[in-house]
DNA sequence: GCGTGTGAAACAATTCACAGCG
DNA sequence: CGCTGTGAATTGTTTCACACGC
C-alpha cells in the first residue's frame, strides 16, 4: 500500500471527492470530467488529476471518468469499503447528538460502545447502547474490534481518556474536545473545534 | 487592517495560540518562549514567530513573550475581544448540542436564534431560546445584529438555506452538512465533517 | 477533438541559521 | 547568554501546458 509519499493534504480531499462521486452515482450520473468535478468540489481540475495520479490512472482520454469505478477506487485506497468500530468516550448532549448521526452508518461508521465517567449516566441508554463505565474500555474495545476513538468529553479530561485509549489499542482518535492531544507516534489525531473554526473567520469579517 | 497578505493557514493557527495562550494565563503562566509555546500547540518555534510577525513584534529578545500581552493581541487580531452573533439552523440533536456547548459563550460567540422549517418543532424551546420558522429569519437576523450562520440541518437543504441566510445579511457560515456550499465570494465557509475526517485516518490504518 | 496524465514551472509554506537586542 | 525576528534556503503544493490515447 503507498501509505507513505502521498502527501496527507491530497488524502483529505480523497473524502470530499468520494462523496461527491457517491452523490452523482446515485443520481444516475455515468461519466464525469476532472473539470465537472473539480465544480462541485470547490477545487481545480489539474488538482483532481495529480491527486489521482498518486494512486493510479483512473479515467479514459477524451471522455473522462466512469462515475461508479472511480467511486470505487476511492472507497478502496480510503478503506471505505469495509466497516470501522467507534467508541465514543462522553455521552453529553454532544456524544447524544453524534449517535443518532445516521451519516456515520451511512459511511460504515458504527458506534459500537459509549463510555462515561459519571455514575449517573452509566447504563442508562444512549441510542442503541447502553453506557458503560470507563473500566470496561479495555474489555470492550477488545471484544468489538474497535479501532477508532470518538472523544466528546471536557478538555481537562481529553489527554488522559486519548492514552487510555491508545493503551487499549485505537489507533485513530476524533478529537471534539478544544485542545490539543500529544500522543505516539502512529497514532492518528482529527481535530473538530468550532471556536477555533469560527475565530479563524471572525479574522475576515 | 492587514486582512490582505497573511496566509489563510496562518490565520487557522492564531485560534490555537490563542486558546493555549488563555489557558496559560488562567494558571498564573507569565512568560512563555516560542519553543515552549510550540511545544504545547503542537508546530514548529520558527513557525509560530514567523506567524507572529505579520502583525507585529510582540515578544522581548532573550527573554520571551508576556503570555497576557499576546494573548490580548491575538484576541485584538481575530477579533476575539468582541461578542458575535449567531444563527443556528436546525433544532435537531446537533442544534441541541450546540445550543449547550458552553465553549461558544466562553469565547464569545452567542446563539441568539435558532430555526427550523419543521412546525412541530417551531415554538419548543431549545437551551434558553424558542424555535421560530424559516420566515422569521430575515427580521430577527437584522434586528439581533447577527452576522454568523451555523448549518445543522441535512445535506438536501443546506445550499438553499445557505443562501437564505446570506441574502439575509450573514457573512460567515460554519456548515455541519456534509455537502460543499457554493456561496458568493466575500462570505466565509468553514466545514465540519466528522465522516471526511474520519475517512481521512482509516487511509493510514 | 477532447480530456487525461504528467513533467516542468510557478508559487506557497516551512525550516534554517544567525544578526541583533535585552 | 538566550530568544526574538527575519532574510535565505529548503521543502512542499498547485498550476501550467502539452503529448498521448480514446
Amino acid at each position: 500500500m503507498p501509505k507513505t509519499n502521498v502527501p496527507d493534504v491530497v488524502i483529505r480531499r480523497l473524502p470530499l471527492y468520494l462523496r461527491c462521486l457517491t452523490y452523482m452515482a446515485e443520481r444516475g450520473h455515468k461519466v464525469v470530467s476532472s473539470a465537472e468535478l473539480a465544480k462541485w468540489v470547490g477545487v481545480s481540475s489539474a488538482q483532481i488529476r495529480k491527486d489521482l495520479s498518486f494512486f493510479g490512472e483512473f479515467g479514459k482520454q477524451g471522455w473522462g471518468y466512469e462515475v461508479s469505478y472511480l467511486r470505487d477506487q476511492l472507497q478502496r485506497i480510503l478503506q471505505a469499503d469495509r466497516d470501522w468500530f467507534i467508541a465514543l468516550v462522553g455521552a453529553g448532549a454532544l456524544g447524544h447528538a453524534l449517535i443518532n448521526y445516521r451519516t456515520f452508518e451511512r459511511w460504515h461508521f458504527h458506534i459500537a460502545a459509549v463510555f462515561d465517567n459519571d455514575p449517573q449516566k452509566v447504563g442508562t441508554p444512549l441510542g442503541h447502547l447502553l453506557v458503560q463505565p470507563m473500566e470496561e474500555m479495555r474489555h470492550t474495545i477488545q471484544e468489538r474490534n474497535i479501532q477508532i476513538g470518538i472523544l466528546a468529553i471536557p478538555a481537562e479530561h481529553a489527554q488522559q481518556v486519548a492514552e487510555q485509549l491508545v493503551e487499549c489499542g485505537v489507533r485513530a482518535i476524533l478529537n471534539y474536545a478544544p485542545i490539543n492531544l500529544s500522543l505516539p507516534p502512529g497514532i492518528r489525531v482529527a481535530h473538530i473545534d468550532p471556536v477555533s473554526s469560527l475565530q479563524s473567520m471572525t479574522f475576515y469579517l
